[in-house]
DNA sequence: CCAAAAGTGTTCTATGTACACCCATGC
DNA sequence: GCATGGGTGTACATAGAACACTTTTGG
């Protein structure tokens, strides 16, 4: 290739290419993501978004999966790129390029968090500890992202497990878009929408038992975008 | 960093890292986009999309912001992370990482294309040569995150000049969406959500002259997006 | 029978869409 | 004076927002 990545023979010689994820799921009513705690004495203390593998045979997206896969036990979770952070304030002594995937989990599966190297664990994201270098604002990009996609395409059901009541979902959006939303309002759009159907099932629980929906993989979602101009 | 970017001893010991860039114009209603002409003999009489140098002082944006400026002669012109392409399936022999960006210019501007090595040139959308690699699908990217965001955003003033008509404002747009506008409509839209003012200067040409506007950066563009769900 | 959550319709308002004619200039 | 593109308003249809009570279960 005729565009050479780094001048040959400079300081600068090398540069450190990285996979990160930030995982999001909810449990206790909050959305957590997913964090490793930092070996290096340097960082010591500090929490940082888990790194990947780059598996050498695989896209960079698979490699992202691999490691969501290690850390929770879940396949086929919701994963798509979410930004390459390469600025050279970000460690000036060598350059780090990381491209960063962002990934959902659905609720209630938080099984063991951990087994790759190093501690993980979950963190409510208004109660997060120190994090290194800019994962801070990495996250924090995240979080706009899934905010802003749940309000044009069906990612919300990521977050659940199959079967879900309408209040779960209802609560589900209220918690990431941080607003109350009116109750009949809300279960006549989705309806009407077609995107989820109802099982034969019901939750128990205090109260009148909740009917069971799932998510129809087969609906086209349609985002009828209201455009900014027309 | 714990995240070792490669695997440290094995046959792919090295990973290859570029900028590319997708530039979009308009010229003589068509949206264009300039190409670099693949200079090695393997690729010869393909085309590519344009490669940035990295500056090693330098973001991975502000170089590519370099590389816009070299080819067109423009500075801050709008420009915007793509995506990161990294599939071992593109370049087999050695990976070959892509960080692509997307940039803007105003119509009418086509200043000097070409100055870097090798030749580039303006080509339309609908009359693309032969593309190396995956770089077709990198391009129809591109058209749809502009299309897209051409929806929400006010990302269409970029490709006009500093004053426009409204006639050329709704010309773009329908050229870009590929559908006719209303006229009425997008006149009285585009007014009441005042972003943008007309200036004292008139377009003379045939017929009526047209009052000319210039878009108002003071003006915050109200996103209201209409919710896939409520 | 009481607490707790589920479930259900209607009215009003705002926004979007469809549509046809007169106006100012250059040739 | 005519050809060319610029400029203007109204009526109808659709979508969104606000709002309160009844139902079913467990304890």
């Amino acid at each position: 290739m005729e565009a050479l990545n780094l001048p040959k023979d400079q300081s600068l010689a090398r540069i450190d290419l990285e996979i990160r994820v930030v995982v999001f799921t909810l449990h206790g009513s909050q959305l957590q993501v997913l964090l490793s705690e930092a070996e290096d004495s340097q960082t010591e203390g500090r929490w940082s978004l888990p790194a990947a593998q780059i598996n050498p045979h695989s896209s960079l997206e698979t490699s992202a999966a691999e490691c969501v896969e290690m850390l929770t036990g879940l396949s086929e979770v919701y994963l798509e790129q979410l930004y390459t952070y390469g600025d050279p304030s970000r460690r000036p002594e060598q350059r780090l390029i990381s491209v960063v995937y962002f990934a959902l989990i659905p609720a209630f599966s938080l099984a063991h968090p951990g087994c790759g190297s190093g501690k993980t664990a979950w963190f409510s994201i208004d109660a997060l500890p120190k994090l290194v270098m800019d994962h801070v604002e990495i996250l924090k990009y995240a979080l706009r992202r899934l905010r802003y996609k749940l309000e044009y395409t069906a990612i919300g059901f990521e977050l659940l497990p199959e079967a879900f009541t309408l209040s779960e979902l209802q609560h589900t959006y209220e918690l990431i878009l941080g607003e109350k939303l009116d109750k009949r309002n809300f279960r006549r759009r989705i309806l009407e929408a077609g995107i989820i159907e109802a099982t034969d099932a019901r939750r128990m629980g205090e109260g009148r038992p909740a009917q069971l929906y799932r998510y129809r993989a087969d609906a086209v979602a349609e985002v009828k975008a209201r455009r900014l101009f027309p």
